[in-house]
RNA sequence: GCGCCUUUAGCUCAGCUGGUAGAGCAACGGACUCUUAAUCCGCAGGUCCUGGGUUCGAUCCCCAGAGGGCGCACCA
């Protein structure tokens, strides 16, 4: 066997591989290039669906056109061939009549193999039983496929092909394009809401000197002709904090954020972050605005602010509950609880309520741990929860009325943290103070908290006016409009294990 | 990281108390000028995830490992 042979295999993929390499040779060897550069369509397949679909069965129009896609199926009937086309948007069928193309041509495209992408031309006309077609007098290939298709009714649904070969899952599930579809809205969506109200779309660095603005660890890179450690950022907050100091007023950023941590049906690695920061608001405006942002992605993505929250109905555009999380905790626990209280009393009930209290926990951190474990999945219904302990809001403003909150809120929907926001900590004095802390308890073992940024806090001496911000996480709003189930159904390549090849 | 489940033809899946595997689709050969997952006839296609072990004999039982899913933990 020589280098340039093609192995025949042991196995039928191998077997129609080597099928389909043979059919690119004898093309080329009748002149045929199977990789032509480009081609001109006259409609989308959408268009001609548009234009033509209300045609009555058995009609013929006039109208010639020229479309191109993949050839999903083809239905032999001896002198006359049905192939059903895909482009991106919807399918049609071709008619290909071998009295109409003749005894060669008729040969060249029986002998294309499902997958292969055809450019073809013909006539606008429905089938006696209806069915809107392309009377075919020409199809020509634009590039052979030599691997052959998932099943051609089932699709592809092995969950680990379906992420690891996107492409053929797209190829195959209707619901794999949609939920793309869908995700493609919302974020388009949120940037014509933004444009609307006078933010200003920015780019800030990915690589970080300090990874900041969250709790969470990062990952860790390296620049060379620096000799320098960097971090892949875990938030946007901090760049975007200092164009409001620079006076850019209302600002946001969608982008790739990184975060060292567990994967699973709602956290990949790298996920799509928006946050936003506008000057002269409080966190209350951002309530507003960020009910206006769903409803309005809602509506864009899917005709209809109505969602499946867990298969029941539930209409973004009513109010948002709106209620501290201290008074969820005591509404699930019967115990008032409050970060002024003591340690050892949050400790004593934390136990009882089966959470594990590490020894850094404050008694703000506590309050938390008690809402994650008794609130936090009961919320269904879009909640504001508001009025964090000042403890674990590092970068939030404190409340106005009781200096041992903040005035923050996070949303939750369908038991998952969707958004998170603050009227945003501005008193630079006050700032570095809450970033000792966070030094502190880095120091005393965890391994979440931040640093000191020092670039920050001179920003902040330069004056930061009152601003109100939010960051949401698009993925796990994309799965709320979409109604999908998992993180890894609305990220394109979503991080997997090494494959073995 | 821990627990449970899972891995069989290119794809979707069967496979009984252990006797070395089947179907549909795709492919290939044939029939067919209105099909819609076309239909009909024929033919071919396998490292039963990998490595050990038990057994006369393992897709099947046991152990270890790998990939995947779900749950828990961490978190958004």
């Amino acid at each position: 066997m020589s280098d340039e042979s093609v192995d025949l295999g042991t196995n039928g993929l191998e077997q129609e591989r080597a099928r389909r390499l043979g059919s690119l040779d004898a093309l080329r060897a009748k002149g045929t290039n199977p990789y032509p550069y480009r081609f001109d369509r006259s409609h989308t397949l959408g268009e001609i669906r548009n234009e033509f679909g209300a045609l009555e069965a058995g009609s013929e129009t006039k109208s010639h056109v020229t479309v191109a896609g993949r050839i999903l199926l083809k239905r032999d009937q001896g002198k006359l061939i049905f192939a059903t086309l895909q482009d991106r948007e919807t399918s049609i069928q071709l008619f290909v009549s071998k009295a109409i193309v003749g005894d060669d041509a008729f040969d060249a495209i029986n002998n294309l193999d499902l997958g292969d992408w055809v450019g073809a031309t013909g006539i606008v006309m429905t089938t006696r039983k209806g069915e809107l077609s392309i009377k075919v007098d020409s199809v020509i290939l634009l590039s052979k496929a030599v691997r052959p298709l998932p099943d051609k009714w089932h699709g592809l649904t092995d969950t680990d092909t379906r992420y690891r070969q996107r492409y053929a899952d797209l190829i195959g599930n209707e619901e794999s394009r949609r939920m793309f579809a869908v995700r493609h809205a919302v974020i388009s969506s949120f940037r014509r809401t933004l444009h609307e109200r006078g933010f200003i779309e920015v780019e800030t660095p990915v690589l970080h000197v300090e990874p900041g603005g969250a709790h969470a660890r990062p990952f860790v890179t390296h620049h060379n002709a620096l000799d320098m450690t960097l971090y892949l950022r875990i938030a946007l907050e901090l760049h975007l904090k200092r164009l409001i100091v620079g006076g850019m007023e209302r600002v946001f950023e969608i982008g790739r954020v990184f975060r060292n941590e567990g994967i699973s049906t709602r956290h990949n690695p790298e996920f799509t972050m928006m946050e936003l920061y506008q000057a002269f608001a409080d966190y209350t405006d951002i309530m507003d605005l960020t009910e206006v942002l769903f409803v309005n992605a809602a509506n864009d993505a899917t005709g209809s602010s109505t969602v499946l929250i867990d298969d029941i109905p539930v209409d973004l555009a009513k109010p948002w509950r709106r209620v501290r999380m201290i008074d969820l905790v005591r509404e699930a626990t019967g115990v008032e609880v409050h970060p002024s209280q003591p340690r050892e009393q949050l400790v004593a009930l934390a136990e009882k309520h089966g959470v594990k209290v590490l020894p850094h926990f404050g008694p703000g951190k506590i309050i938390e741990e008690l809402f994650d474990a008794t609130c936090e999945t009961t919320l269904r219904e879009p909640t504001f929860v508001t009025g964090h302990p000042v403890e674990i809001s590092p970068l939030a403003r404190v409340d106005r009325n009781d200096p041992h909150l903040t005035e923050r809120f996070e949303l939750f929907v369908g038991g998952r943290e969707l958004a998170n926001a603050y009227s945003e900590l501005n008193d630079p004095v006050e700032q570095r103070l809450r970033f000792e802390d966070e030094q502190k308890s880095k120091e005393a073992g965890n391994a979440e908290a931040g640093t000191v940024d020092e670039d920050f806090l001179r920003a902040m001496e330069y004056g930061m006016p009152p601003t109100g911000g939010l960051g949401i996480g698009m993925d796990r709003l994309v799965m709320l409009i979409g109604n999908a189930q998992s993180i890894r159904d609305v990220i394109l390549f979503p991080t997997l294990r090494l494959e073995a090849f």
